[in-house]
DNA sequence: GGATACCCTTTACC
DNA sequence: ACGGGTAAAGGGTATCC
């Protein structure tokens, strides 16, 4: 049979001891295909350098011999291959050992410890990942592929009979369509409602279903509506055989879920156990599989199950505005939509049953909205990485940047480092901390006229540009670049990287370039397609540093990493040097920016400072305008006599204001600081003086004063950021939280928490025994509300026109207030 | 018993 | 344990006299 194939979702199985892959995805007309095909399993041994080739023959013959039984499994090596080869660059004999079955590569490795093999490497990179870069056969792209059909056969045990699939197709021959991008997945969106977090407390009242043209809720409890989605079933046991039908009968590619990882999935299985009722989701109809890290991975043979919070934390929660990744939040930013207006309660005291049936369903609404919006930025993601889109939808930055080395290791025929153990990522934790880039101390005060320069992707183009690495360090000094001094435990040093290309360093080379032309490209032509391909490559490229630095990488290297910082140090101090000897005044400047005066500069000058001070940088490093601003305002901090670093507020000649680090962006600050705070800063940014907001602050103190400020915009929010047992301190937010649970609101980490600080007839002076929960009932604190939010928020802002609010507040100053009514 | 330094905690910037 | 260091700031806690 030949058919067009786009893969979607990688599993393997064992058969007579060796590895068989199982691809599942589509062909052109939309039939599920299984495709099952054989995988050589292999890993690398170095050889020490000066193996003669005679002992060289000697080793393979040994090697060759190894055969041991494992796990029930006959194993042993299946052959050997001679390869010349690089490691971290350097030129290195080694053998290319093949066995039988992936899971004993690393028991084969153990047996290796001779003399003449100096490292073994390659058994650590996942099956899956292994096969990809072995085989070729990436997600998300279509072939046209070859086979033979297995229909009712005996093959691998009769796998065909199992797989729901509308075809398995054993594998003989494949090729890749080129520039054939369009896929349509099917994909269903789902989500639950409880009567507890806990699936041993509370049983499952409703499940909801949603795609194209498909909405559903299932429920039991209560068995009366007037909406024509709900269907009901007799118990919560039928509610689970009726949700794997609907999953079964839909045939999606992507269950989609928002949290569901860790809790839709995990409920529904601990659910069926309780319940001893059968939850055959995947192809297969195996349950779906948990597996217990740091946080869980909930897995569905055949399907790929999306939580897509995991996605859009991991790798977009650091370019949005959300104040949290809540379903609600996330909606409302991407969406313009936000979850239906409903107060959760436990089943027993469920009033309105209808609203709650659509509150369910509208959950899965979203979740189905927002997959479809993210799919350009998944698939592109999956594409570009070449790792299953269940991976890529999980995985962390480093780990991206990580699999995208993997897949592209063969280009510099290099064999791939190990992770790092226990012990080692002990050690690497030992160390010192890489110390930081340099944040310039600002004067305060409120400019006119500044300009703002920063550099592009200024840690990644500082690694291509000096060929920083883990496998570039070198003790030699010559025909190497040298790192400026770095700290080493009181010590200066100097690191030496040798001046011939490291593929770590080239790669990065290719992600940087390709993420500007894909810039260029959706600049050119902006569509959601363009959008996702260039955000990957913008979010790959600033990783990179990152990843250099991180413990747990096979390419960690705090030389690299403290060079990397070093040279960001170096760059921006020059830079702001340099500006200075210009004739500028630098006000502030932050890791890879500066912000300057322009004094009498036309704008063209200020371009050709720019171009000179270009001319005069390495490699691919940049410097780019950000932009034109009409006036800046800088302030100091609340104690002491020093200018705040990351914190000012600038408007450019647009009017557009850019505020960064003061308490209006802040979430643990109340509404009416923020609000208060931000209209101040606008006025004066605008006015280019403090007089209209004096009198904006005065009025809005009036209001607090005469208890007219609404509950909503005294609130304080934030967040419980580990269990809660384990506070040292007991700080207000604490206290909220305990009072939340009290009340029998779970919370857990991440929970949002609102509160006010109340008028108490307590002794107390601690701030935590005036806590109340937004609901509560009671008068706001009107000192604490003056004193801690509204003052603090507004005083070293008027401080820079040499004006003290709280004597004007405290009317101490009648004769400055009257200069101003 | 009050002032103060320090610690804990959250959130932001790049 | 799952990208990092730098920084501001409030509120609690320990410590001093």
């Amino acid at each position: 049979m030949e058919t067009e194939f786009i893969p979607i979702d990688y599993d393997y199985f064992d058969f007579e001891s060796r590895n068989y892959i199982r691809i599942f995805g589509r062909d052109k007309i939309g039939r599920r295909i299984c495709v099952i095909d054989d995988f050589e399993p292999y890993f690398w041994a170095i050889l020490k350098d000066k193996i003669t080739g005679k002992k060289t023959k000697e080793v393979i013959d040994y090697v060759k011999s190894i055969s041991f039984e494992n796990k029930g499994r006959e194993t042993k090596v299946e052959r050997v291959e001679e390869k010349s080869k690089f490691f971290l660059g350097k030129k290195v004999k080694a053998l290319k050992i093949f066995g039988t079955n992936y899971k004993d590569l690393h028991d084969i490795a153990d047996r290796l410890g001779i003399s003449e093999i100096e490292k073994r490497r390659g058994y650590d990179l996942g099956l899956i990942t292994s096969y990809i870069i072995d085989k070729k056969i990436y997600p998300m792209r279509w072939y046209k592929i070859s086979g033979d059909v297995l229909n009712n056969s005996s093959d691998f045990g009769g796998i065909d009979n199992i797989i729901g699939t509308e075809f398995v197709i054993k594998l003989t021959k494949k090729e890749e369509i080129k520039n054939e991008t369009k896929f349509s997945p099917k994909v269903l969106a789902y989500d639950l409602e409880t009567d507890s977090l806990k699936p041993e407390k509370g049983e499952i009242l409703m499940i909801s279903l949603f795609s194209n043209n498909f909405k559903k809720v299932i429920s039991w409890k209560k068995k009366q509506t007037s909406k024509k989605y709900v269907e009901f079933v007799k118990n919560e046991r039928e509610l689970l055989e009726k949700f794997s039908e609907e999953v079964k009968k839909f045939s999606p590619d992507f269950l989609v879920g928002y949290n569901s990882d860790n809790f839709d999935l995990p409920f529904l299985k601990t659910r069926a156990k309780i319940l001893r009722v059968p939850l055959p989701l995947g192809v297969d109809s195996s349950e779906p599989k948990i597996s217990r890290g740091i946080s869980m991975r909930a897995k569905i043979s055949g399907i790929t199950h999306v939580d897509l919070l995991k996605f859009i934390k991991t790798t977009y929660s650091q370019y949005m505005q959300s104040e949290s990744l809540s379903l609600n939040e996330v909606s409302k930013e991407f969406l313009k939509d936000s979850k239906k207006d409903f107060e959760i309660a436990h089943s027993s005291k469920v009033k309105d049953w209808d609203l709650y049936f659509e509150y369910n369903l509208h959950d899965s609404d979203l979740t189905f909205q927002l997959f479809e919006k993210f799919w350009p930025d998944i698939i592109e993601f999956s594409r570009i990485i070449k790792e299953p889109i269940f991976e890529i939808s999980r995985n962390g930055l480093s780990k991206q940047i990580e699999s995208y080395i993997l897949h592209n290791l063969e280009e510099f025929d290099e064999i791939p480092e190990k992770k790092p153990g226990v012990n080692e990522i002990e050690e690497r934790r030992k160390r010192a901390p890489v110390e930081g880039a340099f944040v310039y101390e600002p004067k305060p005060g409120l400019y006119e006229n500044l300009v703002m320069f920063d550099f592009t992707s200024m840690h990644t183009s500082i690694i291509i540009s000096h060929n920083i690495s883990k496998g570039t360090l070198t003790d030699s000094k010559t025909n190497s670049i040298k790192s400026p001094e770095v700290n080493v435990g009181g010590k200066k040093r100097i690191f030496y990287f040798s001046k011939n290309p490291g593929f770590f360093p080239v790669l990065l080379k290719e992600i940087f370039e390709k993420r500007k032309k894909f810039k260029e490209d959706y600049k050119n032509n902006p569509n959601p397609i363009t959008k996702a391909r260039s955000n990957a490559f913008k979010i790959l490229s600033a990783s990179a540093h990152g990843y250099v630095g991180f413990f747990g990488a096979r390419y960690y290297s705090w030389e690299a990493s403290s060079t990397i910082l070093a040279f960001v140090r170096k760059y921006n101090i020059e830079t702001i040097k340099k500006i200075e000897e210009a004739g500028h005044r630098v006000i502030y400047g932050d890791t890879d920016s500066v912000a300057f005066t322009r004094e009498n500069k036309s704008k063209k000058e200020i371009r050709e400072l720019l171009k000179k001070l270009n001319e005069e940088l390495p490699g691919v490093m940049h410097i780019e305008l950000e932009d034109f601003f009409k006036r800046g305002l800088w302030v100091k901090t609340r104690s002491g006599e020093t200018g705040a670093k990351k914190k000012y507020a600038m408007i450019d000649e647009d009017e557009k204001i850019k505020i960064r680090g003061f308490e209006t962006v802040r979430r643990d600050w109340c509404e009416l600081s923020r609000i208060t705070q931000n209209q101040i800063i606008k006025l004066i940014l605008k006015e280019g003086n403090e007089k209209r907001a004096l009198e904006y602050l005065i009025k809005i103190v009036e209001k607090l004063k005469t208890r007219k400020i609404q509950k909503k915009e005294i609130m304080i929010k934030s967040q419980i950021k580990k269990p809660l047992e384990s506070y040292k301190s007991i700080t207000p937010h604490v206290i909220a939280a305990r009072k939340m649970q009290e009340k029998g609101i779970p919370v857990e980490i991440l929970s949002p928490l609102r509160y006010y600080i109340a008028e108490t007839n307590t002794k107390s002076k601690l701030v935590r025994d005036r806590v109340k929960l937004e609901g509560d009932p009671g008068e706001y604190d009107l000192n604490y509300y003056l004193e801690k939010q509204i003052i603090p928020s507004a005083e070293n802002i008027f401080q820079v026109f040499g004006i003290n609010i709280k004597e004007i507040l405290d009317g101490k100053k009648q004769e400055s207030l009257k200069k101003w009514f």
